[in-house]
DNA sequence: TAGATTGTTAATCGATTAACAATC
DNA sequence: TAGATTGTTAATCGATTAACAATC
């Protein structure tokens, strides 16, 4: 489903939410039309950065007019994986866990949410965004039975390698870590991290050394 | 406080916590000496990558010999700031605030919580991790008041610049932002951006596109 | 001493920016 | 048509990797 890309940097993939972003906010305004330069200003991409970066997924422009707004919005939308519906469970329903599902907007983006996983037995019973909360011995059987494309991590360290392998092995494909545990997972298998440590301690260096140097 | 450095790149700074993360673990397994060669195993990065990344910083290693691991540790420790404290607000103690708040180890890096502010009542005299919770009309007041280095957005996307203004106009020197809005900050004054709506656009590209191309 | 491993320079690789012909 | 702006190639810049002399 949906066309193959060949030769997508990372770079160029952590900039697609962007160029969504900014895109809808201009569909908001009742925008039609954008130029590359115009679009630059709004995102502090170049010019030049934005062409080369969208023509790597086809020509969505045209010369002389610049780019429809409404149709590069589908077609990045389309890139983004947005136009399908993915399963996910959350393991890990304490504060973090919580608060991320309350958070997130996971139906606008596709996702359907459809359980969250907890060692506490305090929590069962509960439904958090209509999702209900299972006792983590569940885990393995209930992604068996249902189909789950992702799995979430928000626990704390010592169960973390141990949860993603359970993951793993019942068929999930990605992996959402919130945990600071860098994971071990086979090829094929999508690991993306959100570790809050890192950013934290990557905070502290700015401020520690602010004034101090100028980052490039 | 602290050394000069220049030259420092954004890719070189966010490796930094990686390597703090893994000399902790080699202290916790008393190991005293660690290689380029050794490190790299461990941490993903190539040999020639870390002794450049380390040198940046100055000459820890020793020829024939490689590096001290406490010697090491206690450097990029420095290097990271986390030899100070900071002061540090929470605005919005909903469900991500508080779940950010119970999830991450302040004190541990040297962050002291000060305060948590939030526009609604049902909040107002409660306390996280020994934190208050006040009424956000007092975030100003209590900024000029107490000195706060850092100010960590967890809100709704309405308001956010508008309480940015309010933490830079106050004197904080950093933002952390959670929520999805790029912040206008003028020079001088950290954003840090832990964007989640991103994250899971990013991940929605690779699940969706997994399988049919190869990211370099 | 011989072996190991750093610090550092040089070579390579990749990403960004500039330039411009094509064309709407 | 004239002006604007893309798509795309070429030039530049920066980051990573390789190599090796210095030296513990």
């Amino acid at each position: 489903m949906g066309k193959s890309y060949s030769n997508v940097s990372m770079a160029i993939i952590r900039r697609l939410p962007k160029y969504y972003e900014y895109l809808k906010q201009l569909i908001d305004k009742n925008i039609d039309r954008i130029s590359s330069k115009e679009l630059s200003r709004m995102i502090g991409f170049t010019p030049s950065q934005i062409r080369q970066d969208l023509n790597k997924f086809g020509g969505f422009g045209q010369q002389g007019y610049g780019y429809n707004v409404e149709v590069l919005y589908g077609e990045i939308e389309k890139i983004l994986g947005l136009n399908q519906s993915y399963s996910i469970v959350v393991v890990g329903a304490g504060s973090l866990g919580q608060g991320i599902v309350n958070h997130i907007d996971f139906e606008n983006c596709g996702f359907d949410l459809k359980a969250l996983f907890d060692i506490k037995y305090k929590f069962m019973g509960k439904k958090i965004k209509g999702a209900p909360i299972f006792y983590i011995d569940e885990l393995q059987k209930f992604i068996s039975e249902n189909h789950i494309d992702i799995g979430v991590i928000c626990m704390p360290e010592e169960f973390v390698q141990d949860t993603a392998n359970k993951l793993i092995e019942s068929g999930v494909s990605a992996i959402w870590n919130f945990s600071p545990i860098d994971l071990d997972a086979p090829e094929g298998v999508i690991v993306e991290n959100m570790n809050l440590n890192n950013g934290l301690l990557t905070l502290s260096y700015f401020v520690s050394n602010s004034g101090k140097d100028q980052v490039k």
